[in-house]
DNA sequence: TAATATAACTTGAATATCAAACAATAAGAT
DNA sequence: ATCTTATTGTTTGATATTCAAGTTATATTA
């Protein structure tokens, strides 16, 4: 029963890990680059916490990132007078636009997917994927 | 149109990797070895080369994962007589009970996201899950 | 003011990965 | 048959990724 959809939700994501590695790998970005660029391409403001946190990873694995993203300026660090301990990470110029670049592969990747289906699906997919990012993720 | 289905599909994405790193963190293998304990538990005997291309990498790379596993008796690598040069790669029992555990995670998971559907957008999923990996990946 | 908590950084260590070079073996060509 | 080329897997050297634990600076609470 579950054992068939296991499967395919497997080769799913393991079919989009792939597609993705290989898409980062021919631009100049690493992979934690690349994720963190994915996250802070969607907010305006971020601090190291929250990113840290979006990631998955821990704040020291983040300032090792956000620091190469600096020195690669794709993003830099503003302070706050609110709260002298916080770093906020905006992306620059450079970082919007290898942000909005590797937006447009998914894009594609998402068009490709939903090419082989019809209208009704499509929105079926959609509406499905909603209702299991709300419960589980 | 593609744009919000995209979101929908890369927070898919992301919710499922967080999980299967925490779920591997919790256990006694590394990420790179679970990910091959995956592939291995699927297939009787795998040769490096289809291994390492299965994974997504190098098989530089495939050499030193089997060389952990092998070290902490997850599997073992045989020669045969067909073609010298050819390592088959073998789960031990202990290799394929860590396998079926990881693979009750990924059940549980499963259930957990179905929890939601009703059977027919269960079926119609696993339906466009196929169209999807049969097309695209 | 003193004690405690929090945000981010640093350090040291283990993993993960690649590209390129290498060794052993197989397959094909002359 | 032997010479050349291709293939499988390993090794090497370098860079990237990550964590846990400790540190510093700043906020918050008692």
């Amino acid at each position: 029963m579950s054992e068939e959809l296991t499967n395919e939700l497997l080769f799913f994501f393991n079919g989009f890990s792939s597609w993705e590695n290989s898409i980062v790998r021919a631009s100049d970005l690493t992979i934690s680059e690349a994720h963190a660029l994915e996250v802070l391409g969607e907010h305006e403001k971020m601090n190291m916490k929250s990113l840290a946190q979006k990631l998955g990873v821990t704040t020291g694995t983040t300032t090792v990132t956000v620091d190469r993203l600096e020195k690669k300026n794709f993003a830099k660090r503003e302070s706050t007078q609110e709260d002298r301990r916080v770093n906020l990470i905006v992306l620059t110029e450079k970082g919007k636009k290898a942000f909005e670049e590797h937006h447009n592969y998914h894009l594609q990747l998402t068009e490709q997917m939903v090419s082989v289906l019809s209208e009704d699906e499509i929105r079926q997919f959609h509406d499905t994927l909603k209702k299991i990012n709300m419960e589980t993720f």
